[in-house]
DNA sequence: CAAAAAGTTGACGTTCCGTCATCAATCTGA
DNA sequence: TCAGATTGATGACGGAACGTCAACTTTTTG
């Protein structure tokens, strides 16, 4: 008789005690930021958070920055996997955007759905936004879609770069906005979102750029 | 005979010598985050790059991160009047974009024109970006224009808060990418947004959103 | 010109940092 | 199974950076 196991119990006793220390930091960072401000944070009041002592932390992290970077990470981490399935079941430019779109402001509504319940302020929106290297992998990601789009109805000459940087920033504050309404709406997000960026290209196209 | 006096010289010794101390504090910091970058950069490296005292810091700041908004909100403070001229010369929807995203994109070039030659990273671009009050007064302010601009020509019913955070998004976003290439080319960036705006803009009228 | 006010100074006590010697728990392989 | 090896947690410690403040200097006021 073959028996399922988890995962985490294939791990010896050590590598399991590492992943439940990295999280429990992670989790407290985030607890702590949204109790006094990430300013106002200090490695110390994380690690109380924990039951962990003080020299632990930096088993895991260099400093409060670092940590903050691991949990912007974290949500690029489960992100990717959506636009992934985006990317495979995209037919064209105008669904691979709504998807695309709708993908970012659903995960956005989601990962933000426990700020919004309590009232206390998102992660993007306590003063300070890191772009760390996975980020800007997706990034290049996005702009490999859109090239591929672009190429099979002939506008690969378009500015493939600035389609992107458009197409990214506009997400970018417009999930921002999203996030201060009531009740929070990504479809309405997704399609404003996706006929800004569909008329723009198509007028591009038309001017030659 | 009547003397023309430097609005400087109006004021006493010791005014005069805030604003310079002020000033010094400032470009002190701008120049030791480019040199060693934000996160390792501590009051008193800044500090050492003036000729005053450690204690002097605190007259005028909080903290390295009240110097950084500071850095930022002069950047906000010169663009203001630019912003205004844009306001009170366009004539309609078309020529407030052009005209706006120009100055965005134009301003954002000079102001980091000694960045791109010294291969220096742009303030916006280290890493950490800020939001200030002064940038939400701005956002404001575009958004109003935005609002009038709209209204004259039967569309004021769009949602003029996401136009606004797709608009910024998008300057945000292509202005990091603008100042990455060479030549740094403002009129290219400027239409390119502008159309992609306007086109969208038009495109959300058509369908009613 | 003298008294009051404003602002600078840097030494000092405090807070926070990052390290490391020590110890406890887990793993390895015979 | 167990002893030696390894991994990683611990928290006390030395040092770095912080922010304050009493003393001092310069400017302003009347």
């Amino acid at each position: 008789m073959t028996v399922r196991v988890d995962p985490n119990l294939r791990m010896g006793k050590r590598a399991r005690a590492k992943e439940a220390n990295r999280r429990a930091i992670l989790e407290a960072a985030r607890v702590v930021f949204a109790r006094i401000g990430y300013e106002a944070t200090n490695i110390r009041d994380i690690i109380r958070e924990t039951s962990l002592a003080s020299g632990t932390f930096y088993n895991y992290f260099k400093s409060k920055e670092e940590v903050f970077e691991a949990i912007a990470n974290d949500s690029v981490k489960r992100f990717r996997p959506l636009l992934q399935k985006v990317r495979d079941e995209a037919q064209d430019l105008e669904s691979y955007l709504y998807a695309a779109f709708g993908a970012y402001f659903t995960f956005l509504a989601e990962e933000n759905d426990e700020a919004i319940q309590l009232g206390t302020p998102h992660m993007s929106l306590i003063g300070v936004r890191v772009d760390t290297p996975e980020m800007q992998t997706v990034s290049e990601e996005i702009a490999a879609d859109l090239e591929i789009a672009l190429d099979k109805i002939g506008l690969g000459h378009l500015d493939i770069v600035y389609i992107t940087a458009a197409a990214i920033g506009m997400a970018r504050e417009m999930g921002d906005q999203m996030l201060k309404r009531r009740p929070v709406d990504p479809e309405a997000a997704t399609k404003f979102a996706a006929k800004v960026t569909l008329a723009g290209i198509e007028a591009l196209a038309k001017s030659d750029c």
